[in-house]
RNA sequence: GCCCUCGUAGCUCAGUGGAUAGAGCGCAGGUCUCCGGAACCUGAGGCGUAGGUUCAAUUCCUAUCGAGGGCACCA
């Protein structure tokens, strides 16, 4: 189904090609939503400007624009305001009949993309040894929600968890526990997580205060990348222990990904080296082998290159992102590969792409001549109240762990307070499905809800209240619909569908055209890659729902007569039930039937 | 020094080349004999600063101030 804007803007352009000949074909309409409901629904600006090209009026060329114009079934008669405005409402009957074939679809008006499309979404990517720790959290929740939103818009997905399992930080664990736990090697399942993060503090200080020990650490990755048996099965020790760590974690969370880590690409290494030299694009310089791309300078103002092969022989992230790109694009056919890495590492994800690029490494074969679209998803950091990077009280990072079980205790008592008498019957399990879906659907909906590039502050209060954009009034929206057809006595899913709805009082009419704007709103997030687009949406959503339910300004539901009119409303709380469970589902958000 | 991101209401955050810049919290007031009131409605209050492009700039460009971040052998 196509989107209400495109379809308006589809209308306009054959009106372009009317007025102004078929150059028109190629203009943008300047379809948008109006900024006040009595301006219409929609509105196209772009009668002021080729007034100007024609050497004509605005508002004359707008109105021989509304006489071209073939939408008659979509929208009242157009009309022309301000300087050239051209207003576009939406009929009732028209939207009636749109949502009785929403309604009949499982998918709510949605179909699967034509092409889909295969894609990498790389996300995640925790370091091993160590907790998973906030520092984690938006990579995770972001990842899976554009993954959640790419799939059901019918592409073929690829999750991959991009896990540090390798690099210099490896080469002084591994240094440090042969050189003073031999215990690790022969009796491995005796340490847990917290035994391996506590080795890798004391590595990492013996690394900064000592450097024999730093070279020793140094030849040691060389020994991992080389194969060496002693550094190997230690190596494999850590990873297993930690990805059974993570996989607690992303169970708990409903995080569905497959761990390929740096390691994974070590073998590949060597011909991606040899490949850059080969083809003059990286070269030795100062010991290492570098790759100098153009309009990039380091502090001195000389050029500065991304290094692809230490001087001590070692490969290092670079060398690994860009053997990552060259495997994603030739053995697993990616056309488009999202990384979800915080946004400092921005510039770092445009050189590899750069070098990407000039290597011929997007460039696939001849059944998709397109280059394959790179893109770095970048995201803020997660402060604490002072504004600074979040820390616990006593300055440590704050474990990943810890923040979920806190956030389900938070959301437990936060949902008790409301001391609702549907809560007497509930059991404790019912209970504690509600407290795990209000605490981790706050903490993912808090973060999801803010714009990507800005940090924000991590804060209890505000993600837990009951009211405005949050986890709980969503949920509370969706329990609250959920609730009005037991009480009514309806199935929603027997209710008549496919038939026009009945559609009078205008919060009806306003619920009815945020319902049809689901489709677009996830065709913009699938395009742009900003969740809480989404989240801005089905808070819109839940907003109209309350001013339709309103005892007030709304209509009667429960008790609405006649017959035809009830089951109208109650569709229309069908409608906005499903569309809140599957909006939310696809941030990775799970709804509970009643709170 | 160069580069990137961000400066929007008292606070927390959205938003857009177009008509009067939105929401939550807080504050002030109001509604309804109340289907889940965890509601709805009204009000006060804001685009860091200065230029430029444009029919139209909070949005694009430049400068400037402020905050954060990045800048070759860590990832």
């Amino acid at each position: 189904m196509e989107t209400l804007r495109q379809l308006i803007e589809e209308a306009v352009i054959e009106g372009l090609v009317i007025v102004a000949g078929p150059e028109g074909a190629t203009m943008d309409p300047l379809v948008r939503p109006t900024p006040d409901p009595k301006f219409g629904d929609y509105q196209s600006n772009v009668a002021m400007g080729l007034a100007k090209r024609l050497g004509r009026k605005p508002r004359a060329v707008a109105q021989a624009l509304v006489d071209a114009l073939d939408i008659a079934d979509v929208c009242e008669p157009p009309e022309i305001a301000g300087p050239g405005f051209i207003n576009f409402r939406l009929r009732p009957a028209y939207l009636a009949a749109q949502l009785g074939r929403v309604q009949a679809d499982p998918r709510l008006g949605i179909p699967p993309v034509d092409r889909p499309w295969r894609t990498v979404v790389d996300f995640s990517s925790p370091n091993l040894a160590k907790e998973m720790h906030v520092g984690h959290l938006r990579s995770t929740i972001i990842g899976d929600a554009i993954a959640r939103v790419l799939e059901f818009q019918g592409h073929d997905m690829l999750r991959l968890n991009h896990i540090g399992d390798w690099g210099t930080q490896f080469g002084m664990l591994v240094q440090y526990v042969r050189a003073t736990q031999p215990d690790v090697l022969h009796h491995p399942e005796r340490f847990r997580i917290d035994d391996l993060e506590a080795f890798y503090r004391q590595a990492k200080q013996r690394f900064d205060e000592d450097p024999e020990f730093a070279d020793a650490a140094r030849r040691a990755v060389v020994d991992l990348q080389s194969g060496e048996p002693v550094a190997r099965r230690l190596w494999e020790v850590f990873c297993g222990e930690s990805l059974r760590h993570a996989r607690d974690i992303y169970d708990r969370l409903g995080i569905r990904i497959e761990d390929r880590g740096e390691s994974f690409y070590n073998p590949m290494l060597p011909a991606v080296v040899e490949e850059l030299r080969e083809r003059g694009i990286a070269r030795r310089a100062e010991g290492a082998v570098c790759v100098f791309l153009p309009g990039w300078k380091n502090r001195e103002g000389e050029p500065l290159p991304i290094i692809i092969q230490k001087s001590d022989g070692a490969y290092n992230y670079d060398t690994t992102d860009l053997a990552a790109i060259r495997h994603r694009v030739q053995a697993e056919r990616a056309r488009r590969i999202i990384y979800v890495v915080d946004i400092r590492q921005r510039q770092h994800f445009e050189m590899v792409f750069q070098a990407a690029r000039l290597a011929g490494f997007v460039s696939s074969d001849e059944t998709a001549p397109a280059e394959v679209v790179l893109e770095h998803v970048g995201f803020g950091m997660v402060l604490g109240p002072d504004r600074r990077p979040f820390k616990t009280r006593e300055g440590g990072t704050v474990k990943l762990k810890e923040l979920l079980d806190e956030a389900v205790a938070r959301a437990a008592s936060v949902v008790e307070a409301a001391e609702d008498e549907r809560r007497r019957e509930m059991s404790p399990e019912q209970k504690a499905e509600i407290a795990a879906a209000v605490g981790l659907g706050a903490v993912k909906y808090f973060d999801l809800s803010h714009s990507l590039a800005s940090d924000y502050v991590f804060d209890w209060e505000t993600m837990l209240a009951m009211d405005g954009n949050t986890a709980p009034y969503m949920l509370y929206a969706y329990a609250r619909v959920r609730s009005i057809g037991r009480r009514a006595g309806v199935d929603f899913d027997a209710l008549p569908a496919d038939l026009p709805l009945l559609l009078e009082h205008e919060t009806e009419i306003a619920l009815a055209k945020a319902l049809l704007e689901f489709p677009g709103v996830l065709q913009q997030v699938s395009e742009e890659l900003r969740p809480h687009v989404l989240t801005d949406y089905l808070y819109g959503l839940s907003r109209r729902f309350s001013a339709f339910y309103d005892r007030e300004r709304g209509v009667r539901v429960i008790d609405a007569e006649p017959e035809s009119v009830r089951h109208s409303r109650l569709r229309l709380c069908d409608l906005t039930a499903r569309t809140l469970k599957l909006g939310l589902g696809l941030l990775g958000i799970a709804v509970v039937e009643q709170m």
